[in-house]
Formats: structure tokens, sequence, C-alpha cells
DNA sequence: GATGAATGAGCCTTCATTCAT
DNA sequence: TATGAATGAAGGCTCATTCAT
């Protein structure tokens, strides 16, 4: 890649970035395109110079920012072997990567959440991610089912069950991170997983 | 209650049925008020004999759909006692209510799955229902905290995760229904507090 | 007049006495037919059985506002013989009309001071008034020139001072009545009128 | 200033030049934001560029005028001494003031003779113009006191008759030029300020 | 006659997008 | 490449007016 190249890359990122910030506080519709010049700093028209459009902005910011989560969660998990392996070391990428990109969760965990009713404006696009993430889930409770440790004829309810505690956990944090602490949230959720509401949480 | 006013308050009933369904489909900002007018069969006008502005509208209709869903989570475990009573009460009042009410589900899953973004013009609203909802399964769950079957220092963490994972249920079979089955979700629930992953299902 | 007509004629003039409250106090355009409702106490379309239209409204509010006033005008000077009877006469009664028709004034000022300009939905009416209120005072100043009292070559430029100082006081003791008194204005051009600014003002 | 700020105040001046028309001739609510762009030459939008809102414009607009009409009065009259050459230079500096800007005397003429009524969306303004106006012309009044040349025991209403028949009479021409000639209307002022109405105007 | 309800037309304003510099 | 300026296309809302009861 060229020095040119390189520094329009370095651009459309300052851009993403700022755009992550301001559709994360406001949404697709209730932002603007002003409003992301604005953040990033510089004139509206300028955007156009990067994105063909306000769509195609929004786009790209949710396809990178969901390929880097599904992807972190595919390499963290990769390594592993075995059904408790995976979820922790999947466990331990989620609260890891909560910790950091705030702004970026907005947008992520928003979509996520309700693709739907114009939070994106192509919902087909996060529907398929959400299917990708999930199924990589399902692969990893079917290494239970396999194992004999997960009791459960099929993996995905399971997998919804599990990816569900875990973004709901995600969510009451991002609303308060003062009065919900996210790893003991996710511990409680180890512990329901390992048995039930019997099992005593660390 | 006069011929009259019954009359103009099923007007707002018809109203607010169509607006479920254009704001479910495409959410506050993204439909407008000649959208929920072509809905209703009138002229946009109209609506403002009935509603002071977009924002009420919509306000009003959360706020109806929310009152209805928590009240009806609230009747339907009051009348029970001890926890896992508790807990089947719930659930089978959410899995009932989740049958009907297509339209109506679509906002209030919205909102309460993504209250900020420009979901809803008054996210405060929305935040303090979902406080009370939250608050509501707390305090079955500190039954089974009390009765010694739940094992948590706090309820807290524990409501979190069986709203998360009953709402991704419930989520997942909006989205397809006829790929995800409600019950079967819901059953996988039970059984994951029950004893958590290596309990069967039934 | 038969009792039914009779109880039209006192309807017409309840609307006309709030819509001269209303239109004075908002304007032709800042007052909508819904704020005349209001103030006369009625339903909007009530207001439509007796006028055909806002516009038929206001201008039959102005015609009788004005026809009341220069026919005060014109019979209060009639009587009188002799220019300064005369000047006395007008004076009088325009003290004694300021007095009373609060609300009235409003309304017959604004649009006497600016016809033009949206205040009246007709301003040629207004105008043609203007001219008759004109055309009178001017026949007084004419009985001056005649008696040798009044030094000028015409009475029309006399006339229109006569009623740009009338009106101006009116005008100022109608903004603040408490800071402005209207009797002492009209005295002063009075005594302006009788021997310029080297007179003595009683 | 550079060019490109230059440039955007000569665009401001020539929108308010329009505006000055349109308002004039349809008044604050009678004419639109539409009919502004029409006179501009430009999209309704591009107003917006300039100014944040309707009232913003109509504001501006106002100010302006009444800021250089008064400070014209002002201008004129401060290099004079003595009450009559005070007198002169406010006379001359009006009816040459009344020769030129057409437009722009229909908003103001229109403002200051009737600044309640909806006739601007802010009257506290034109009356606090009003009230600097007439301060103005009393202090010339009271130098006349002051000499022995004005026989009264306070400057306010012979400030206001002055401003009365000023003003009656840029009315009366504005309505009709060719009817109703300034110049020998302000002479009769003149005339009847020196010695009443027994006095010969030239 | 009185009125609640309905509505077409219009207004102010915003915004995504284009274009000339 | 960067940007100020311009604009068409909506969108939310008001209002004068009509109509059925």
């Amino acid at each position: 890649m060229g020095l040119r190249e390189r520094k329009r890359e370095h651009t459309i990122q300052v851009i993403l970035e700022a755009a992550a910030e301001v559709f994360g506080t406001d949404g697709y519709h209730g932002a603007s395109m002003e409003d992301v010049a604005r953040a990033t700093g510089c004139a509206t028209a300028t955007l156009y110079g990067y994105f063909k459009s306000k769509d195609e902005l929004f786009t790209r910011l949710l396809t990178q920012r969901m390929n880097e989560y599904v992807d972190g969660v595919r390499q963290a998990t990769e390594g592993s072997t075995g059904f408790w392996e995976g979820i922790d070391a999947y466990f331990s990428f989620f609260v890891d990567h909560c910790k950091h990109h705030e702004a970026f969760n907005k947008v992520l965990l928003l979509v996520m959440r309700a693709p739907t009713a114009g939070t994106t404006p192509d919902p087909a696009e996060a529907d398929a991610f959400n299917q990708t993430y999930l199924m990589l889930i399902c692969s990893i409770v079917q290494r239970g089912i396999d194992e004999g440790v997960v009791a459960a004829p099929s993996p995905l309810p399971v997998a919804v069950n599990i990816i569900g505690m875990l973004h709901a956990n995600w969510f009451a944090s991002l609303l308060d991170s003062s009065a919900y602490d996210l790893a003991v949230g996710v511990n409680s959720v180890r512990a329901l997983l390992k048995g039930g509401l019997s099992e005593v949480p660390r």
C-alpha cells in the first residue's frame, strides 16, 4: 500500500471512530452526517470523499466492528480444546472486549440486540452476523454435547441462552457501569452453566 | 363514559394498533406520521386530533404496552408461592404473551433491548420500566435465596441472566419463528436453571 | 326583525366582541379561528354558522368598528359651527372614545396605522376608511381656511398632521397608559395648533 | 475580513433586501420563507444557511433597519446646536431618508407604527427602539424648553406630536406618493411648530 | 343551531447529497 | 483533497374549512 493510500485509510479510521461515538449515542436515524462531521473535526462534504453515503458509512462501521468482534471470539476459542476450555476462552475474551472499545460497543450491542426497527439501514447484514456468531457458539456447545457434558438434543437453544445472558450483562453494565459489575455477572453465568441455580458462584 | 368518549377511546386504540405495527417495523425515527396515518386509514392531520405530537403518540403507545406487560408479569407471579412456582408462573405468562401481540412485541422488545440510541424519544421512561421489570424478577429470585434454592449473594445478576435468556429466546423466535421454537427455548432455560448444563431438558 | 333574527344578531355581536379582543392582541394572522372560538366560548365550527370565513369575520369586525368611529367623528363635528368649535368637538369625541372600547381600539388603531403588510386581509377597505376619515377632518380644516384662521394653501397636510398627532397620542397611551396621559397629550396638540410651540399649554 | 466572509456578508445583505420587500408587502405572518426565497432567487433551504429561523431573519432585518434609522437621526442632530437647528437637522434627515430606502421603509414604518399584534415576533425590541427614538427627539425638545422657545412643562407630549406628524406624512406619501408630497407635508409641520395654524407655510 | 371529527393545503425546518472553488 | 454553499425532498405540525350527527 502506497503512502497516499495509507493516509486515506487512516482518515477512514478516524472518521469511523468518530462515527462510532455519534451513532452509538444517537442511533442511525438520530445522528446526522453533520454530527459525524463535527465529531470528526471536518466538513460534512469531506465525509463524502470517503464514503458514498450515510448508509455506506454506517454499514462499513458496522461490518468492521462485527467482523472484529466475531473474529476475536473465533480466534480466542479456536486454540482451545474441549467444552469448558472453549467457554472459558469465550468468556475471557468477552469480558476483556467489553472493557475496551466503549464507543464501539454501543453501536455493536445496539445492532446485535435490535437489528430491526430502523436501528440499521440494512438489517440483513446484521442478521447474517448474528447468525455467524450464533453458529460459532453453537460449535462450542456441540463440543459439550459430544463430550457428554451438555445434556441437550440440540446446541441451538443453549447457545441462544448463553449469548443472551452474556449480552444482558453487557447491556446492564453499559447502562450503569458503577451499579453493575460485568465480571461478577459473567461469573454468575459460568456458575449457572456449571450447576444451575444451586451452584454457589465464586 | 359517554358514547362520544367511548368512540374516541376506540379510535385512539385503533391508531395505537396501527402505530405499533408501523413503529415496530421502521422504528421511531424511521416511521413518519404519514406512515402511521396510512396504516390507520386516515389523514395525517387527524392523528393530531388524538395525540399532541409524534413523541406523545409513541410514548403513549410504549407506556401502555410496557404497563400491560409488566402488570401481566406481576399479576401472574403475585398469586404464586415459593421460587419455582414463581418462575413457572413467569415463564408461562411469558410464552403465552409472546404468542399473541405480534406487532405489539416488536415495539416492546425493541425498546426494552435498546432504549438508548434514538430507539425512543424518551429513554428515561424505558429505563424506568426496565428497572421495574428487573426488580420484579429480582423479588422472585430473592424468594429462592430465602428458601435456599438459589445460591447467590445477590439476586441481581441472576435476574439479569434469566431475563437475558428469556428475551434472547423471544428475539430469536421473533426473527424467524419457523426456525426457532420459543417453547423449546424457554424449556431449556428452565432446565438450565434447575441443574445447569448437565440437566436433561424435557 | 323577528325574534329568531334578533337572537342571531346578538350572537354575532358576542362573537365580534370576543374577536376584537383576540385580533387586537395577536393580529389577523397571529390569531386562529380556534382562538376566537375559545374567547367566544363556542366551538370553532359554530363560527362558520355566522361568518363565511375568517376573512369575512375580520372584515365585518373592522368595517363595523371603523364605521362606528368615523360616524362618531362625523356626528360630533356636524353639530358644530366654525373651525375651533369643530376641532374641540373632534378632540372631545376622540378622548372620550379612547377611554372606552379598549379591545376595540387595538384593532382599529392597528389597521389604521398599518393597513398594509398583512394587518388586514383587505387593505383596500381600510384605505377607503382612512380616506373618508381624512376628508372629514379636511372639511373641518377647510372651515378654518375659509374663516382665515388657518393659513394654508391646502387643508390636506394640516389634516394629516392633526390626525397624526392625535393617533400618536392614542398609541402612546395605549402602549403604557400609566406612563402617558392621553388628555395631557391632546391638550398639547390643541396648544400647538393655537400658537405653535411658543404657546403655553393649559 | 476575508474574501469568503465578504461574499457571505454580501449574500446576507441581498437576502435582507429581498426580505424587506416581501415582509414589507405581506407582513411577518403573511410572508412565507418560500416567498423570501423566491424574491431572493434561491431555494428555501438556502436561507437557513444564513439565518437560523424565520424569526431571526426578520428580527435581524428589523434591528438593522431601526439601528440605521435611529443612528441616522442621532448623527444628524448631534452636530447641531440649539432647538431650531436640531429640528431642521432632524427634518432634513427625515425627508432625505424617506426618499431612499423604499422597501426598507415599509418594514420600518410598519413596526414602528404597530409593534403589537403579530406585526413582529418580538414586540419588545421594537418598543425599545421606539423608546430610544422618542428620547432622542425629547432631548431636542428639551433644548427648546431650556432656551425658552418651547413653552411646555414636559418635552414628552411635544416629542410625541412631532414624531406623530412626521410619520403621518411619511405614511401618507408611502401609500400614494403621487397624491401626497412629503416635502410639502414636512414643511407644514415646521410652520405649525413655528406659529401654530395661523402661520403661513412657505 | 351547535359541535366533534376529519382533512387538504401550506408552512417552517432539517438533512442527505452535490458542486464549484 | 477539503469545504462552504446550494438544494430537492421530506417530515412534523397548524389551520381554515367542511360535514355528519
